[in-house]
DNA sequence: CCAGCCGGGGAGAGCGTTCTCTTGACATTG
DNA sequence: CAATGTCAAGAGAACGCTCTCCCCGGCTGG
């Protein structure tokens, strides 16, 4: 049961008949080594089993080869069924991997957990922070930027934050998708639109009207928080004030999926009487009665295009501010 | 942009007019310092917001406070939109909130991924693995339990390796289920089962079977992976063998998801002509058409309870080697 | 009244690395 | 051939913390 000591440098080195500093340029790749040396050291490596101690390294190095990944716990998008959180936390990992980093996971769900993430990444303890899916105004990450700490957001940070972040083109996409309705001949195109804490919801909306009032067509707002349950009231309130819509933009696929089953409820078909798309793009999109037309972001992209800044701003490379990525309008049969 | 000194013990107990160890005292909680000293330090801590250096107090405790959660980022169902992953993720953060300690999160999908967690977590960089979702049967486990580092799993592990581990009553649920379809008059049930190589498809595969045997009736099976696609595939097999099917049981709400809509797509109506009954009680299946039956599991408890075993055995407390959680049979209109 | 205790606090030795200096052995040059 | 340069490898000092002694002073009991 006892667990036998693990192997330091030290040992290394005795066993390999060479000093410390050599063992740990081996370990750590310097090219200073002469190859017949640099084999008996290795080998003593590999008989010994030795793994270098990150903590003795961190310690001396300052670096801990690790970084954070925050997510507020309480976002209901992120622990509902659509793929971002675990989207962004497979790019990241990727990313990491090949740099040999580790990713450490943060909720900051409660205010206590909130807490407990600003003293975990002010500390130190992690070489840079990673931001998913912020709500409203966080101060932490430009706290943590003007500390001096590598951070990089998803979603460009609301309230004037100057800090580094990764997005998709959200009007873009928006834009192309209502484009296509009013193109396919719809006049009367609602929204649902995502909440306007976050620049998701709000730049999706704004993607919308921007479509339509060129359009000189009326906008009809309803809102909800990108889960289901926010799109059946949000479509009930849509069809209350407007019954003659003809096309609902959903800022989510939740809701969009939410709008699809409310329509039919009251006896409307999709697409022919009601259009519907959606925004994400997620897998059981295309599973939906009908399929739904939607507007994909690439969301693994993201996390990996983040750990990437992340990483270079942390070995001090510059970086460019703002990495905005495309979106994709997927027609479906929906709309 | 030069980052200010953090301060350390020292320099708090510089200010504070005390010796290292007393600080050191303070920050950990001792009882024998005085209070006037006590708050001496605190309020050198606070002045000097000093944050304990994590690295180098894993160097002389060895311990890190953190622990590894391993998934394997190959296995489909843990990417695709059920919320396993998610899940157990919040489950286990939060279990991890409240003893103050990380969550290191690592994808063990390539071979080389694999070979990077064992790396990993076989070097004491972690307090004590978490692996959920395991495929086959992994040595790993059993590696690290043998090294003496404590490891619980999600789901019995296969190939007898004794390694604790927290699951759900599969085939308790499942038996349940079908039982219920045969209580209510079917008896044509077929079932599409989830991989054999996981416990979770296997038991699930027992439990149907655990129902039909007794009852005398014909069992049909098709294998899928547990994702939509593969629903489909299984369920037009079973279709072109028995077209005279009159109930499913699937081992994954993707499949149940996809069987609704195949069996659909061939005219027959649920649960009229083909009763469907699920397992996961994914967030969608309330809103698939007919809303889903199915087997609910705890998920997110499955992550807490893992992490409480976890947390005890690192803390050199007993605990059971097997923890079973109920499963509950939620009827909808599917079946 | 003194030996013995005990609680509060300090001194100092590590923990396992990295990294700067320094040394020593050759090779190169004028 | 001496002086200089180059390169490989070792010595040893940190890094910031915990923890085991050890000491000091005051209190108790015989």
């Amino acid at each position: 049961m006892t667990t036998a000591q693990r192997p330091t440098l030290e040992a290394v080195a005795r066993r390999a008949g060479v000093s410390r500093a050599t063992v740990s340029r081996v370990v750590n790749g310097s090219t200073t080594v002469a190859e017949p040396i640099r084999k008996a050291v290795r080998r003593a490596i590999t008989e010994l089993g030795y793994v270098p101690n990150l903590a003795a390294r961190s310690l001396v190095t300052q670096r801990t080869d690790s970084v954070a990944l925050v997510m507020p716990e309480a976002a209901t998008r992120v622990f509902s069924d659509d793929q971002y959180f675990p989207g962004i936390i497979r790019g990241a990992a990727q990313e990491l991997e090949e740099a040999d980093k580790q990713l450490v996971l943060m909720l900051a769900g409660s205010p206590a957990g909130h807490e407990r993430v600003e003293r975990y990444t002010t500390s130190r303890h992690v070489d840079g922070v990673l931001f998913a899916s912020l709500h409203g105004a966080d101060p932490l990450p430009g706290r943590l930027a003007r500390l001096g700490i590598p951070v990089v957001c998803s979603g460009r940070p609301l309230g004037g934050t100057l800090v580094p972040y990764v997005d998709v083109d959200h009007i873009g996409g928006v834009n192309r998708a209502v484009q296509h309705l009013i193109d396919s001949g719809r006049q009367r195109i609602a929204t649902i639109a995502g909440p306007q804490d976050m620049v998701g919801g709000i730049e999706r909306l704004t993607g919308y009207q921007a479509a339509m009032t060129p359009a000189g067509l009326p906008e009809w707002v309803a809102y909800g928080d990108f889960t289901r349950e926010s799109g059946v009231a949000a479509t009930r309130r849509l069809l209350a004030e407007h019954p003659d819509l003809d096309a609902i933009f959903a800022a989510s696929d939740l809701m969009a999926h939410a709008a699809l089953r409310t329509l039919r409820a009251t006896g409307r078909r999709v697409p022919d009487d009601v259009a519907v798309i959606g925004f994400d793009d997620i897998e059981s999109a295309a599973y939906t009665d009908p399929p739904l037309s939607t507007v994909r972001q690439p969301i693994q992209e993201i996390g990996r295009r983040m750990t990437r800044q992340l990483l270079r701003l942390a070995a001090g490379e510059p970086i460019e501010p703002a990495v905005v990525l495309p979106t994709e309008l997927i027609l479906r049969d929906s709309g």
